[in-house]
DNA sequence: TATTTTTATTGGTCTGGCCACTCGTACTTT
DNA sequence: AAAGTACGAGTGGCCAGACCAATAAAAATA
């Protein structure tokens, strides 16, 4: 088949992840040379150079010259402070943070609606209202993130959460009472969507 | 003082982000070609190169074989950086990389059906589906996110696009078509449901 | 005028080279 | 024998120059 045309570098990264997980490199252990890659990858070392000054600027990998190219080791979680300042500081994004937050929680309600929808349910219920009213939207959001169960997907969603508190002026959060309203709603939606295809 | 010596690639980061300002360059704008900057730089062409996928890889720029280098229609390249530490740092975000993926593009999807669906069909109507197909699924897709028009939902995409496309042992990309399709679905079904609430 | 062909420019990749740095090893020197 | 030294192999950093493939603009053609 075809065979995407994907860039040199691209293989690169393929091939780099490949010899990570065959060899089960760890933080600060070596990968083969440029030159070494090239042979096996049947490119040439610049294509190699490329792909490996791609992901140095993500921070996986560390170059030292005579020694050779190193796995990075963890950085420290200050990277989300940081992180706050940047956002913080670009206009643009603080525009479109409520806008997108907005878009991913739809995401996930639709996702929780759809396939943990039973047991998503049942956690609420396990309480009185008035209960998760005191923990607040962000304890009652989270679990439809904790049942989707995916690490990701929860952190992107906290960042997101946790930066437009940060940014918000009006601080108005968003109502429990409507959150459990949206996710019977959604679900409700998703039912008849799919009894219909049934038919 | 100064010291450090920088390594070359980026010094070319430097520079480009010097020819954003003194030019004004905006995204979609082109940079010099390869060859221009090398000349100006008196550094060679590869080391051009270098800097070039870095950033490439962060979604600050986009290469056109045969047309040249251009600003993507977002930037602020160390908010991406800076992410993608973050994300990359945690293996257990790995298996989650498709599914979050997938979520984030069916939210876009159904944020482009339901306000965007006009503009887009007729941006994408203005080429035959070779031109789409051609151009692959990541260029077709961007079309909707360009008219949603956040950046910061561009941002999130496109790195986790990117990242997939580094981990991922499977290469099928999706398909072009296939993205038509689901495009149109979800525009009927928004249809449908937003007539059903009509009535 | 419309279409085809040519040409110049651009990114994509390769080859092969030289340099600077690191490290281990063999070789002095003490 | 111990300490220092010189050397060589290997590594990343960077370069010059080349060819290919895609694109767009100009020129030639219908």
């Amino acid at each position: 088949m075809t065979t995407k045309q994907n860039k040199a570098y691209e293989n690169v990264l393929e091939k780099i992840k490949n010899y990570i997980e065959r060899d089960h490199l760890k933080p600060g252990d070596r990968l083969p040379s440029e030159r070494e890659m090239a042979e096996e990858l049947q490119v040439s070392r610049s294509t190699i150079r490329e792909g490996l000054r791609a992901i140095e600027l993500l921070g996986m990998i560390e170059t030292r010259r005579g020694e050779g190219t190193f796995l990075r080791p963890y950085q420290s979680y200050q990277t989300l402070s940081l992180l706050s300042t940047f956002i913080f500081q670009d206009p643009a994004t603080k525009k479109d943070l409520a806008h997108t937050l907005s878009l991913i929680e739809q995401a996930i309600l639709f996702e929780g609606a759809t396939h943990y929808q039973q047991s998503i349910t049942a956690e609420w219920s396990g309480h009185q209202v008035n209960y998760w009213k005191k923990r607040g939207y962000k304890q009652t959001f989270q679990v439809i993130i904790k049942h989707i169960n995916n690490e990701l997907l929860a952190k992107i969603w906290y960042l997101l959460y946790a930066f437009r508190l940060t940014l918000n002026e009006d601080n108005k959060e968003s109502e429990v009472k409507q959150l459990f309203e949206r996710f019977d709603q959604i679900s409700v939606t998703v039912k008849n969507l799919s009894s219909k295809e049934d038919m």
